[in-house]
DNA sequence: TAGATTGTTAATCGATTAACAATC
DNA sequence: TAGATTGTTAATCGATTAACAATC
């Protein structure tokens, strides 16, 4: 992946952390937290909360602390949730499915408006209140609608299919489920989402342990 | 994560990318491949590739580089991938139903017995197969099959509690796909999916690229 | 004010990259 | 053998942790 910026992955990937603790912290009613405190319910050294946080700004005071709520919505700003994206679902099997049903995304503001498949019996029904549309249709609906996320839950030889038109048509982040290397453009951003490589490091983890 | 090798995640989280890459070059009827070639196709460093196999053996040959079938299987064998697990999904949802009805993780050998579920009209259906069943039934179920892994993709006020029925009845593996950090004893080993935290990155990216 | 805790610089640690002798 | 490429040691780079002055 190529970066542009001199934040590191390592403190990016912490950020979604942050917001999820202090979002459950906030919703417990706790109003006022310690870098030593959050230190306690993260695992991450008081330390490194005070480094990753100020890579983005001062948002404690000294003698404190850190406002939860305050330093929440901080968090949810830089990560992006206060906008709305437009996505659109390649592929309406399982996972696809899935995504579609999955109410959270909706609710941090990323609203999918359709789902697309090649599958002739698939289109036209509804996932989630969603509508299953045709693959062919999937470039003149991302120009019509301004889709700026697409999720691709394809077999893995339709991703970089699906990808190159997404990107055509001027998508910027893609989330993908596909076990492949998308190929994009630098101003295109992919996520990946691979379970299998997950599920194999469960493996290598259990095995490592019995040989202990 | 606790960790009693000197083998880092960073180099762990490697390895499944190392066998998919050696999965597709061997589907591709490629037989040899050498640290400089891999790196292309992979974007590590030929020097980082030769570095983390090292730490597993000694797996090529001065002048000729890697058997690329050998190499994968190697890989397959340290990940654990020769083995058969028996699994369990707690929670019928979107999610569990999407990890049931994925046939990929079968030919990799691990074996989904059964889904449970909360929900009475869910319960005596099947998915992918598969039953679903009582949750109150998961107890006795991990015992007399000797189940080692559990996906736990219930709602995340029921996870620690579902993961703390497994562990008693000897489950070693937690495959969690619930928004929140399980604990567990240090025999136990979490792998979590945290979606959300996918997704934001991906937004929080977007961001950083559109403010450059 | 005194105590607490941040923001930030400096020190340490670990991971990645470079270099090269070993060897096929 | 000569050429290629590994395995491995050494150098570099970057991330984490420690320390402490600033300040609420």
């Amino acid at each position: 992946m190529q970066r542009n910026s001199n934040i590191s992955m390592a403190v990016i990937r912490r950020l979604p952390k942050y917001f999820r603790y202090l979002s459950d912290l906030s919703e417990k009613g706790v109003n006022r937290i310690s870098s030593k405190e959050l230190s306690q319910i993260t695992g991450f050294t008081a330390s490194q909360i005070r480094q990753d946080l100020n890579n983005f700004g001062g948002f404690g005071q000294q003698g404190y602390g850190y406002n939860v709520s305050g330093l929440r919505d901080a968090i949810a700003s830089i990560i992006g949730l206060d906008k709305r994206y437009r996505v659109v679902i390649a592929g309406a099997g399982n996972m696809g499915s899935a995504i579609a049903n999955y109410t959270g995304f909706h609710s941090s503001g990323f609203e999918v408006l359709a789902l697309f498949d090649t599958q002739e019996e698939l289109v036209g029904k509804e996932v989630g209140g969603k509508p299953i549309r045709d693959i062919r249709e999937l470039g003149t609906f991302i120009d019509d609608h301004r889709v700026e996320i697409i999720v691709i839950s394809t077999p893995k030889h339709a991703a970089q299919g699906i990808a190159d038109i997404a990107v055509s048509r001027g998508v910027k982040g893609i989330w993908n489920y596909a076990p492949v290397d998308i190929r994009v453009p630098e101003d295109v951003v992919v996520e990946n989402v691979h379970l299998n490589e997950s599920l194999f490091t469960l493996s290598y983890l259990m095995k490592e342990k019995e040989n202990i």
